[in-house]
RNA sequence: CGGGCUGUAGUGUAAUGGUAGCACGAGUCUUUUGGGAAGAUUUAGUCCGAGUUCGAAUCUCGGCAGCCCGACCA
């Protein structure tokens, strides 16, 4: 992509409203834009991580027999009555139409709509287990959103719902679950400071698990086991203690990013549907249920409140909008090799725009693209290839610069 | 939802009751071109509404909006 044809721009200082480095870096850099508190248009740029991140999530999903839908996200208020969760659930949008009168929500996380989806489906226990997930935008009314993509009101999550014949089939999937987040979160670049974490809000187990990203900017507190790898959330440190793994004590403080939270439903939402199957000998069961969220927005922020320096963001190569930044100094310069790597698919912003070397520079790190390209006079035939996350420069010929794609 | 702070041009920032100014950006022209170039010229602003006053960006009241702390957070 020619940058030039890029319809954004970037800021050279960051709005003064914005105080979390993820929404500073973004703003100026030209990856998204805020309409109002806690909603956010994605940008060029920003659209290109996010459905880089999304590739890798149904990648993901489908290894582990994830069949993608999308649900609306308008939805009938009674659906909410049957569990009781239009009045109990505080962060629920509301709103009634002006000319039936009727009740809606815009929905947050969509039990209400995927149980009764599934009735229709599951009939025995030949039709389990089944897995379902949908990537979309969710709603919640918070109180006070804020830390840029941190915590919206509109946000995009990945939500997956498994149907199971009994808690066993259960547990062993939502283990599974758990090991195929902990690759996704590698994938993304957060495999180093991602753990997993006992937390509250287990109606049926003792325990729901959430998946914390080491950071500053975080709003929650954990406390890790490093020899175990995992962590307790602070919610849970009075009755947890100590690592719920080894039983050791020794546990460090940590500020931490929640990027994902898994729950066992049992029936919660299965029993108020009529979500039930017939079993071998014909009686009837409630479906057990298990439901598996990945907040995708909030993953961008994440990266880069965790990858960045005082000059920009720092993508890691799996989600980088592109792969190579090619930046010209004399106009035109760059054009051939733009198009040699253009026909060999590479993924390639071209800075074809006329403006002086320090000014595109600055630009390259602040959008943070894993590797920059430079041709000028000085290069001559060769081209310099600097990584993002590196000081040194280096001189190369075009057969190794494909070799790094 | 409680508390605090803040709303001036696209962005950042001055003007403390008396001519709304500066920088960057953007437009035009010329010269430049390896870390945010130079000159000339143009462009664009006081969140909304009321009040006080001869006069309000500035003071008062109301509203709206944003940020931060706390509470909340399937």
């Amino acid at each position: 992509m020619k940058q030039s044809e890029l319809f954004t721009k970037t800021l050279r200082e960051a709005p003064k409203d914005e105080d979390a480095v993820n929404a500073q870096l973004l703003i100026r850099a030209g990856f998204i834009d805020k309409l109002m508190a806690g909603v956010y248009t994605m940008l060029p740029l920003g659209l290109m991580v996010r459905n880089k991140i999304e590739q890798i999530v149904r990648e993901e999903m489908a290894k582990i027999g994830g069949n993608e839908i999308v649900m609306p996200v308008l939805q009938p208020m009674a659906n909410w009555e049957k569990t009781g969760r239009w009045n109990s659930l505080d962060v629920l949008f509301k709103f009634t139409s002006y000319y039936t009168k009727n009740d809606y929500a815009l929905g947050p996380t969509h039990e209400e709509v995927i149980s009764p989806l599934l009735k229709k489906f599951i009939l025995s226990y030949k039709d389990l287990p089944r897995y379902v997930f949908q990537i979309q935008n969710k709603f919640r009314d918070e109180p006070r959103s804020k830390s840029g993509l941190l915590r919206g009101r509109e946000f995009l999550m990945k939500d997956l719902y498994s149907f199971h014949a009994n808690q066993k089939d259960l547990d062993k999937y939502y283990e599974l679950v758990i090991k195929t987040y902990m690759k996704m979160y590698k994938r993304l670049g957060l495999g180093g400071n991602t753990y997993v974490t006992f937390a509250s809000g287990g109606t049926f187990s003792k325990y729901s698990h959430e998946f914390q990203t080491v950071a500053d900017a975080g709003e929650d507190t954990i406390y890790i086991c490093d020899k175990c790898k995992i962590a307790v959330n602070k919610e849970i440190i009075k009755e947890q203690k100590v690592c719920p793994k080894c039983g050791g004590s020794k546990l460090r403080e940590a500020r931490s990013i929640e990027v994902g939270n898994i729950f066992k439903l049992s029936n919660k939402f299965s029993a108020p549907f009529g979500l039930s199957y017939r079993d071998e000998r014909g009686n009837m069961n409630d479906v057990v249920m298990g439901c598996y969220g990945m907040g995708i927005s909030r993953l961008v922020g994440t990266i880069v409140e965790v990858s960045h320096d005082d000059r920009g963001i720092i993508w890691p190569e799996s989600i980088a909008p592109f792969r190579f930044h090619l930046v010209e100094l004399r106009k035109g310069i760059g054009r051939d090799l733009y198009r040699r790597l253009q026909a060999k698919g590479d993924n390639v912003l071209y800075d074809d725009r006329e403006l002086s070397a320090g000014e595109k520079f600055a630009d390259a790190d602040l959008i943070g693209i894993p590797y920059r390209l430079v041709v000028s006079e000085k290069t001559g035939k060769k081209i310099e290839v600097k990584k993002r996350d590196s000081k040194n420069t280096k001189l190369v010929g075009y057969g190794t610069i494909s070799k790094l794609s």
